[in-house]
DNA sequence: CTATCTTGACCACAGATGTAGTCATTTCTT
DNA sequence: AAGAAATGACTACATCTGTGGTCAAGATAG
């Protein structure tokens, strides 16, 4: 007799803002080696290269990335899908700042930062699906 | 002579989940001593305290919160609107995790939560004066 | 008036986060 | 082959955050 035990590949951690630079870098492009991504963000972040190689071993730590050995290198891959974070962010920002309700958040957005003619067609085509 | 210095009163630190709390609590009714407010989170939250006494403090510190005497204790009142806060907080998300567009975080927002009456008028108001 | 309670001031401490340094191993260059 | 360069593993350390303790001074109850 044996049990099978499924172990969920698990978000618990967040991912701190710093590491989030790191995974829109690899939710663009998967399968990059450090020196790769270190490479992408120059321009975007003065950060050390060390700096980047601890970011990436943390995410490895918490499970939002994945490792696949590559001659003497990794390849790191997110283990998490940036809808499914991004669900999740933004479900934590209605839920903490505007008590879980979507429009004030959507009304505040739209006062700080207009509303330019994609979002406007998103709108529509949202209200549309929805009134159908 | 002498020079004018105007002294902006300034948000620089972030405002973290816990004091966030607190935030919410002074939004809704300013002029709370730390009593109030830790009766006011007794509910929410099982928090100690001398915990929200040290959350009073720091925000107070960050200036986030400012105080006013009354007898021997502190009334505290917010410095940041809360609607100022929630177009910051908004503006970083849409920022960091949806490259600047609102589109998608109403897209995901929707695709995680739907949209109820309220928000369903709201987006219509948007678009209807967005088009006028 | 004295013991207690309340309130703000200051201190503590572990874990998370930003930001790197050191080491050992492997690979490349000369 | 021997030194240099690249790479992952482990270590370091200041600051921030969550969580709460200690202390002193004034208010309050007997």
């Amino acid at each position: 007799m044996s049990t099978l035990v499924v172990i969920e590949p698990e978000m618990k951690q967040t991912i701190t803002s710093a590491e989030l630079e790191i995974m829109n870098i690899l939710w663009q492009q998967a399968e990059l080696g450090a020196a790769e991504i270190i490479e992408a963000l120059k321009d975007k972040q003065s950060w050390h290269p060390r700096t980047i190689k601890t970011l990436l071993s943390r995410l490895v730590d918490k499970g939002c990335l994945a490792t696949k050995t590559d001659g003497r290198r990794y390849l790191y891959h997110p283990l998490i899908t940036q809808k499914d974070y991004q669900k999740l962010a933004a479900g934590q920002l209605v839920d903490r700042l505007f008590g879980g309700k979507m429009a004030p958040l959507i009304t505040e957005l739209v006062d700080a930062r207009g509303l330019n003619d994609e979002d406007i067609e998103a709108l529509e085509a949202l209200l549309g699906k929805q009134k159908k």
